[in-house]
DNA sequence: TGATGTGAACCCATTCACAGCC
DNA sequence: GGCTGTGAATGGGTTCACATCA
């Protein structure tokens, strides 16, 4: 179908072509909505439906998996099961994936001990803190290894995903030996702006930002309302 | 200005404009990044530094700034301290917001005693749990309620966001009471998707996705290799 | 018939580039 | 001279609408 038939195909490689952004922020979701799927046993599904289940447009929905292939059915839908197995292997995860938490604290340890990570097939490889009282201690199945051993450790278990756990003043020094270190990616814990390398990609998780964007929001809310009652009264006058 | 001067302005409401959300999502990392500055006795800021600690382009940094007024000095740059001000304002964080956690499980307590929350303004005005074990218990400085007096707490102490500490399958029922309680906004926690009305706004903080978004990035980076290698041997071959 | 896959249209966000002001 | 503020240009993402096919 979209294999030009008179050209000779050596071996299809993993993924053809590159897919936004957007929509690849989007495929975790559709991932996590049809493994929901398999589980109540259900094997078909539109993209109305899937749609509706991710809080999506439907046509966003065919156009994000149509980046993948074509992989639907016309006029029935989708096979919950081999979508569910296209978007895993176009996500890369098939694999299991190395990660190094860096940052033993309550965070930190709260992050190693969490199943939903090893469900998902990432396996924390190491544990580092810059603290020796905290080297030894185990957490989420690992003996927590000295800050110093992160090039070692990397290197050795071939890890590219790194996690930053430490309080905010240390962040960007945790960022620049895991860099350093060789990793590719970052998900940030820590609520400050890393300065990186632009090859590095980064993902933040800060509740404190999140939070000011919905007090915004709360804010014209209630702009609103005082607007509404205000004009009210205000043609009352006049 | 903006303001017409034919017309009469009975009193200039807080907000004038409305905000792309694409700059109100930028706003609280500028805001933080002043606050650090304020701390390093920084006083003046042009749109280009501003711009590299952001991570952004400068004239991004001006567009977001003016949708807030023109507050900026040209041929100087921004007033860190008014730039701040302006920004809280605009915000709504020169007021302190009350917010309810939902779940009392171990993501609850982080959250309630995570300090980060009070310093800016966010108050916990309650914590609930529907296990009646938990009710009593002391989170973040506040006993612990029954979650049945949601609407009761809700209304009493004007709560208007709430935050989703419960386990994916009790997510959406939380959503619902929240919902049902009259709050607005949800900052969400549970690695779900929920189905809620329009006019709620929600964030959503979820690491698992988080990682899968970065798996991607991290598979093509290895394809690139794989590909980069295969072609240099083709090129051999042929 | 009914749903996918996709060009085209539309819309929002980003970036450019420069007028305007300090 | 330097930096802001902003129209205009660009680019990406979303949605429409329909040809296409099971």
């Amino acid at each position: 179908m979209n294999a030009r038939s008179n050209s000779v195909e050596v071996m299809t490689p993993v993924s053809r072509r590159r897919i936004p952004e957007a929509a690849v922020i989007r495929l975790p979701l559709y991932l996590r909505i049809l493994n929901d799927l398999t589980a109540d046993n259900c094997t078909q599904i539109s993209s109305d439906q899937l749609a509706v289940l991710a809080g999506q447009n439907a046509a966003k929905v065919r156009k994000d998996l149509s980046y993948l292939g074509s992989y639907g059915t016309r006029g029935v839908g989708y096979d919950v099961a081999y979508l569910l197995y296209q978007i895993q292997r176009e996500l890369g995860l098939n694999k299991s994936w190395p990660i190094v938490i860096v940052g033993a604290g309550n965070l930190g340890q709260a992050l190693g001990n969490y199943g939903g990570l090893s469900e998902r097939g990432f396996v924390v490889a190491a544990v580092v803190d810059s603290d020796s009282a905290k080297v030894g201690s185990v957490v989420g199945g690992v003996r927590v290894s000295h800050v110093d051993d992160l090039p070692l450790i990397v290197q050795s278990k071939g890890v590219s995903i790194g996690i930053i756990a430490v309080p905010a003043q240390h962040a960007q020094s945790a960022a620049d030996l895991l860099v350093r270190a060789g990793i590719g990616s970052i998900l940030n814990f820590a609520p400050v702006m890393l300065n990186l390398p632009s090859d590095i990609h980064v993902r933040k998780v800060d509740m404190a930002l999140e939070l000011q964007i919905l007090s915004y929001y709360e804010q014209v809310r209630s702009d609103a309302r005082a607007t509404t009652v205000t004009s009210a009264s205000e043609s009352v006058i006049a």
